[in-house]
RNA sequence: GGAUGGAUGGCUGAGUGGUCUAAAGCAACAGUCUUGAAAACUGUCGCCUGGGUAACUGGGCCGUGAGUUCGAAUCUCACUCCAUCCGCCA
């Protein structure tokens, strides 16, 4: 959500924002429900002030007749404000359902652009891998190792569904302790491990309702299965005031991620790339309320992942988003993309964004700054490392008997072992 | 599922129809004292919002929403959330 007053003067920034994310707002609209509530909202204070001056007169009148009148005059008074407020409610509502649209402004760096198609790639990492053999893809590698599972997963989880087996176990539950640890030896990130299961008010805080309701698995009990840690980080923060010496706030946080993948019923039906159900770590950031701050966390969690990626040696790239593909509240995102040998191209890995205060006005989540004013802290988030870099490595370090190798930063959770091979 | 209690400013917490214009304490900020700091003392100090260059000033906010009343933190109703106990499950 953006401040009012802020779109009001600002309201052909508003407008160009929004044309650039391809999304349909029509800023005057806004502004003119607003210049209905403004004016109704000054004939109410006015009677308001008369009604609690003439009450507080009331109680020192000891003439009888004269306190009748007085009385019968807030009668009056009381049924012109209860028509007047009731017109308000009816603009209120109408107002607020503009405001959770209004969309942030991207940043002035975002490229223009429609879809994916028009992301611009900012950063090249690695040697696209050069197979003299044919590689294999992810599922009938693992399928071969018996580290994957997909006939069992849909007649257990039905489509999309999966178990994930032997090695492959292994492999993840190292991947997890190398993510953790790398962020451990940063000294700066608090960890933790964040529910799923999230209130809806939460979802609204967040930007990811009331729009994208048919992407969320909810519970009879009205709450929703979030598709990233990131939802029940900022819902920890929802409602307080934090204390600037603890800014900027960073939290790596794990959760399960649930995605119900409604638009996208066509891509990717096979493997591990899109799944209903998955396990990630999660960057979030807090911090004062300066762009310049939140570019400068947004470059840092960028370069984060950027370093475990490096570190299990994966050829990536990074894409600038496009207007067209940045979601309501963003300004600006990044993409990191991995090299995936069996499609011959670059898929997406992380996606790193940040919002101003977005969110947090909507989460009202504030700090006192060195003025002791309060102010709306600045959000950020990207992944740390999701489901899908274990695909990413399945694939580039395949061997030609179909054996993998291990990355030299994870042998040391799985216990030295550098390969996995075909059990005699 | 049943029972009971609760929700007040950054925090703790008083407040049962009209000086509540929300006490008090803590924290914070400024000052005095001090070589410096602490302590002590003095003063300032809730949040949102309208008007005004400003001094200042109007309105709202005591979990949320309705209601009663000339007047509600306070009375009534509904809802949400939290805590504790019982039951159920593990």
């Amino acid at each position: 959500m953006l401040d009012i007053k802020f779109i009001r003067e600002n309201k052909d920034l508003v407008s160009e924002g929004a044309k650039k994310k391809h999304i349909d707002f029509d800023v005057n609209a806004l502004i003119e429900i607003d210049d209905k509530r403004r004016e109704l909202l000054t004939m109410i204070e006015n009677k308001r002030a008369e009604q609690n001056d003439v009450s507080q007169k009331i109680v020192n009148v000891s003439e009888p007749e004269e306190k009748k009148k007085m009385i019968e005059n807030m009668q009056l008074l009381k049924t012109e404000l209860q028509k007047e407020e009731e017109e308000l409610k009816t603009v209120m509502l109408e107002w607020q359902k503009l405001m959770v649209s209004v969309p942030n402004i991207p940043d002035i760096s975002v490229p223009e652009g429609l879809d994916d198609k028009d992301n611009r790639e900012v950063k090249v990492f690695g040697e696209i891998p050069k197979f003299s053999f044919t590689p294999k893809n992810h599922i009938e590698l693992m399928q071969n190792l018996d580290m994957l599972d997909l006939e069992r997963g849909a007649k257990v989880s039905g489509f999309r569904g999966y178990f994930l087996k032997g090695d492959a176990v292994r492999l993840q539950f190292a991947l997890w302790q190398f993510v953790q640890e790398h962020f451990f030896q940063k000294g700066d990130w608090k960890q933790m491990i964040v529910p799923s299961v999230v209130r809806r008010e939460v979802f609204m805080g967040t930007g990811y309702l009331p729009q994208g309701e048919e992407d969320l698995y909810k519970t009879q009990d009205g709450d929703y299965l979030s598709g990233t840690a990131e939802v029940a980080t900022m819902g920890y923060f929802m409602d307080e005031v934090l204390d600037i010496k603890d800014l900027p706030m960073k939290v790596l946080s794990f959760s399960p991620a649930y995605r119900r993948e409604a638009g996208a019923h066509g891509k990717d039906t096979k493997g591990l790339i899109r799944v209903h159900e998955f396990y990630k770590f999660e960057q979030v950031v807090l911090c004062e309320a300066s762009h310049a701050e939140s570019v400068k966390f947004h470059e840092e969690i960028q370069r984060n992942t950027e370093e475990l990626m490096e570190a299990l040696k994966l050829p990536y790239h990074v894409v600038a988003n496009c207007g067209g593909d940045l979601g309501l509240g963003q300004v600006k995102k990044y993409d990191i993309e991995a090299w995936l040998p069996s499609e011959n191209t670059y898929r997406e890995t992380g996606s790193a964004s940040y919002f101003h205060d977005f969110q947090t006005r909507r989460l009202n989540i504030r700090y006192r700054d060195e003025e002791g004013k309060m102010r709306f802290v600045h959000s950020l988030n990207n992944t740390a490392l999701s489901g899908r870099p274990l695909i990413m490595i399945i694939e580039n370090y395949q061997q030609e008997d179909g054996s993998i190798k291990i990355p030299d930063v994870l042998q040391k959770y799985m216990g030295g072992q550098t390969v996995i091979s075909k059990k005699s």
